[in-house]
DNA sequence: GAAATGGTTCGAAATTAATCGAACCATAGG
DNA sequence: CCTATGGTTCGATTAATTTCGAACCATTTC
């Protein structure tokens, strides 16, 4: 088919809005997906959560947070996903944010 | 009487948790209300929302949520309340996050 | 000490967010 | 083509948050 229909919706670096993205990273485990994400990226297969056993519809809703507020990106690859973290889109809108929030995480 | 009963609980500076911290920054109200302490503490009197018919147990709750946070410190000052960013608190514990905070804030 | 001012707290109602099973969709591999 | 794998979406339920009036409390002022 000419159209892959299993793109999602991100939005663009410039309507990345900063509420969003706290309330995004807010949560403990979405936090923690981010956290693994920080070294590039990585399959959804191969992120774990908290609790192994979480639905995958629960999973797919925290990406979805994630991807709503622009903090993460999430791309058809093979016959899963590829998440990454879109490092250069929130560093370029919020300055020193990303960063400040992952140092302050790193030490739990 | 020997102990004042309107001081309110206010969390440690070790007891800070970055998700409830990002939890209150999340809110666009709330958010307004930090960046008008940036320049000192305020009266809370003086401290105005964005709409200035909100009852004032609304205004109430979201002070609370921000103390909770240990972002505010709210202290009694003669009738009302005196309000202020617990910078020192914030930047201790979680270097530059509140700062990058502010700073996305300030272009809106 | 009575009234006015400024704010907290409580409880109920409304809104919003999280959870999760079921149904569905796409790709990869027999 | 059939099946397994990986994931999204929908709808319903539950949980958490917000909102706001009413009652209450403390301080100042008269």
């Amino acid at each position: 088919m000419a159209h892959d229909n299993t793109e999602l919706a991100h939005p663009a670096r410039d309507d990345l809005r900063l509420t969003d993205v706290l309330f995004a990273l807010s949560d403990p485990e979405r936090l923690a997906i981010v956290r693994q994400l920080v070294d590039g990226p990585l399959e959804m297969a191969q992120c774990h959560l908290s609790d192994p056993s979480m639905p995958k519809s629960t999973k797919s809703h925290l990406m979805k947070v994630l991807r709503e507020a622009g903090i993460i990106r999430n791309e058809p690859l093979g016959r899963g996903r590829r998440l990454s973290l879109r490092y250069d889109d929130l560093e370029a809108r919020f300055p020193g944010l990303i960063g400040s929030v992952l140092d302050a995480a790193a030490d739990t």
